[in-house]
DNA sequence: ATTTAAACGAGACGGTACGTCGCGTCTTTGT
DNA sequence: ACAAAGACGCGACGTACCGTCTCGTTTAAAT
């Protein structure tokens, strides 16, 4: 998610102004201890250490450990350029490798999937950086339909949601080894083509 | 994963017999605290307590949280019967819904998914209840290239893969209402119609 | 103290015999490990063992640590031959420096002085080691009052007492190279010369 | 054992101060737990519960419960007004009876004494409260010398010990009633009379 | 020979305390 | 004001040893 563009005109305030640096630094050796550890074996203390800086000021700002790794995928994660490839297979294969897909945090890693599964954690991933995948892709979707490549009712998000299923299966439950591009477009190939159809909710 | 049909003739040893009971009432009590609440707040002493057992004897036979939850999962796992209903397609269906599917642990919910993510559980589970659902996919595949349904180079794992990642992404990463099974057909559908052919690994 | 002469005539029971040469053994390791680890690191499995036999029999047969160690110690001690130089100041050095002696417990290191402070030994090895060691030294003095060496209200057992404490502070207090002959002679000649007095008690 | 008198000007450090009112309630705690209860009896938990503080501090602080034992024993131990009475009798007397006497802890009853027993704290014990023991009555000793009340090769440790030998064996062995102070008194006379001398030791 | 009574061996189990670890709070000094 | 330093509280983990219990196994006396 983008990242706020004027972080706010506001008045210097007294005292000691606030270390930016510090901040950047914090998470960015959250994201590498997390994707090298995992969620339980991230330690505060040793992020504090590598930062540089005392436990006191991370919980100051971010109140947990949870809400740091939250803060720190979502810092992670960049709004990609606009993609727009005049064919949706390779616009969907372009999104789900980009930078800001799950399947493509070759930077970080397990981090995204691992904090998936701490409940606290969680909330705010989907929040920020999943509801912003999905609105990007509907986009595509929306061009695809103008386009004619896909009918009407046709469900784009279950396609995209089938290829990151298989990406992040693959990566992270059967730890395979991978998914190779190829079959990816196999399979965004095939769905293109007999889409599954939006379902309508019942009574 | 099959138990053993013949549960070793095994002489009955010298000491006081283990008490298997207690062992299923263990691992029972296991899977309901894990899914309730997380692998991380479960606690080994409210299982214990539950269990009517002794700290003690937990660790005993397992050693540790993970390799107890881990077995416990592995126990809750049950091999479904054998699945032929003459076409890959409704064969896949039952594959992914059936008591043997991750997808379809509505028993045991989050369990087995949650577990991925400590690397302690992580491994056992892949090579008992992953390696197992493999397997038994592998038949249903066979059975339908042989059938003329699928050609013999198609991916029939990643077929079964990419529907597998589906449900586990809409029930667990995005939290969606769920995949309905009229979604998976299509999927499925149109992934047997276009298989993705297996991947020659590189030089 | 003496074990019993005749250890009951005791009709020959039926079922099988116990083994009275395992009994000594355990004691015999108990004593050593004991002397070795100190009441508290010794581990009944350890002397279980080391004896080669089984938990079970030590429990059967002393009922806990305590009375196991209480009994090792009382097995250790042994009645000395009567003691009779002719002269108190050579009785007494005999008499604290024989294998009856806690005092010279080579044999038995740090043993009978340690388990002193388990409260649930000390009882025991009261009512057997050290009264049969004060009965024993009552006959010493009994016998230097009747050849005139020391005045009928002469406080023997302060005289014993004296010297044994002496060498228990030294061997197991101070640590210090223990206590030599020729010191513990002075002492206890400058003693014999100077009787304490029986102290009557209060109102 | 003479604290330090000025316990280091020591800049205040940065972080939040030690709690020292807790130190002295721990150690104190400890004392009574331990002569209400023994050394094997004592718990951490305990001591916590009635020191108001948690188990992590005082681990943090003292590492073991024999380490923590050895501090409370050694702080419960008060270096005695100097003394001077102008006769050795009297001078030992006092020394063995005072608040800085083993053999007079009445304040910390088997404490120390039991203490011993447990290696981890025995060596702490010996290096604190038994060395200024000792060094506060080699004072005494000279004096008496330089009195002419002892010869310059009397051993006078050996009384000292032979003293609180006694004292303790009576105490804490034999249990009995304990030691008249005639009968001290009377040993401690015949001593100095005939005072043991200094052993010099063998090749 | 078979039965029977006791001692023994093996080992699972319960219980309790120990010591450890990591999160999060709080207090004080420094900038 | 914000940051560093660090003591402290809390709660779960895993360990260790004691003592109990339940079996199977052996030995010798009694039938």
């Amino acid at each position: 998610m983008a990242a706020e563009l004027t972080p706010a005109p506001e008045k210097r305030r007294r005292g000691r102004p606030v270390d930016t640096a510090l901040g950047q630094r914090i998470l960015s050796v959250t994201l590498q201890q997390l994707s090298a550890l995992g969620y339980t074996k991230l330690e505060i203390e040793s992020v504090a250490a590598a930062a540089a800086c005392s436990k006191t000021t991370i919980y100051r700002r971010w109140g947990s450990k949870g809400q740091l790794v939250a803060a720190a995928i979502a810092s992670g994660y960049q709004d990609g350029p606009a993609i727009d490839t005049g064919n949706l297979l390779d616009d969907l294969v372009e999104h789900t490798s980009g930078g800001h897909s799950l399947l493509a945090l070759g930077n970080l890693p397990a981090v995204a999937w691992a904090a998936t599964f701490e409940p606290e954690v969680a909330g705010v991933l989907r929040e920020s950086v999943l509801k912003a995948q999905d609105t990007a892709a509907d986009a595509l979707i929306a061009r695809a339909v103008a386009r004619g490549e896909l009918p009407a009712d046709a469900d784009g998000r279950a396609i995209l949601h089938a290829a990151l299923g298989l990406g992040l299966y693959r990566r992270y439950v059967s730890e395979d080894e991978g998914l190779p591009e190829q079959t990816l477009r196999q399979v965004l190939a095939a769905l293109i083509e007999s889409p599954p159809r939006v379902v309508p909710a019942g009574p």
